[in-house]
DNA sequence: CCTATTGCGATACGATACGTTCCGTTCTAT
DNA sequence: ATAGAACGGAACGTATCGTATCGCAATAGG
């Protein structure tokens, strides 16, 4: 086998084959050898990139999984089947799709329980996952939206405490390993719609 | 400051002695230095105890946590208002109060934040964390059991589902450093109890 | 009363990861 | 032409991990 020349500098900017070679170093620790072996050590012998270089990019291990969680976007497109409840169902349904893999994509679940576990002692990772989840969850604020243009919401309700409701149901499921398949997300939306509705 | 002589072993049975300095050093180490200083090292120096008695009785940091907040039980007795609502409200105040230590107890907040984070990556944390919580939520189970029993519960919402509604919001301030004053129970619980009531 | 067993504090150990620092090189920006 | 940034690579000191070993103390079982 070869040995490949390394890579160099491409200048005093950020070197792009850096990036990925780092970020795919990362997926594979994962896929091979579980998150625990996801070290910074790992990383950088694994990308054959200078400790110095992860460390200036990704100040820690977070940083690289919150990386790795913020690449995996989702290509879904929007839902609005002009009912709230199919809508939310929707909702529910391609979530845990996406949590557990069968979307055809990596399974976001393990990586988001970790982050989660991360966020918990680093106010920083705290932060960046809000931004992160804000930006995944502006399909269920546009569901959302659309409900109360259409007076399908209980006014009593706001908007905020309706995603809130949804989403804390999620995560405890994923944080207690007890995600359902897709399948339940009719009955759980359900549920919860009852005390929201008009 | 007169140097103890160390403690020395009692037989061959566990010394209770040990048993308390190891708890004690730890939180110790958790309120004066943080929790990321809590290591099986620090803890093994602050309590002059040897590595391999710390490593025998609690495998890990994560077992260290729990046995630390399995220690800080609640001394509060039933709650029995004879209203489901006016029960729930109690329950989530007292809960709330807990967390964030207005009880005059030390605050479980820190500690389950990273109770939960440290059972993401370790399976036997997560049982005994499991099995921790559901005693400590008989209490709940009560309320709702005896609500069942006067008609007050919607048929349709089973007692399972109704705990966890209640718990996973709380877990879900909880993870997001978002745990409301104890003062918001009575409106939380009239909110989750909508969908709840007969 | 004797002995095997167990718990204990203490210490040393190798392994691993952390985060920093320095080097020589490459290329950009001015 | 020069200053400066990014790069791979290596070395460094520090800290923690989890295990092993020692000698001592005290119980449990015969």
């Amino acid at each position: 086998m070869a040995v490949e020349p390394p890579r160099t500098s491409v200048g005093a900017r950020r070197n792009p084959d850096t990036e990925q070679a780092v970020m795919d170093a990362a997926a594979e620790i994962i896929a091979e050898e579980g998150y625990q072996k996801l070290t910074m050590e790992a990383v950088a012998r694994r990308a054959r990139a200078g400790k110095a270089t992860l460390y200036r990019w990704w100040p820690s291990r977070g940083h690289l999984l919150l990386a790795l969680y913020s690449r995996a976007k989702s290509t879904l497109g929007d839902i609005d089947t002009g009912d709230l409840t199919s809508d939310v169902t929707a909702f529910i349904a391609q979530m845990l799709r996406q949590m557990q893999g069968s979307d055809g994509q990596e399974p976001l679940a393990p990586m988001l329980r970790l982050l989660i576990a991360e966020a918990q002692s680093d106010a920083t990772i705290r932060e960046a996952l809000h931004r992160e989840r804000r930006e995944r969850w502006l399909l269920l604020d546009n569901i959302i939206r659309r409900a109360e243009e259409r007076g399908q919401l209980n006014p009593a309700v706001t908007a905020r405490r309706a995603e809130q409701r949804i989403i804390s149901m999620i995560w405890y499921f994923l944080l207690n390993d007890t995600l359902p398949g897709p399948e339940a997300a009719a009955e759980l939306a359900e549920s919860i719609m009852a005390e929201m509705r008009a």
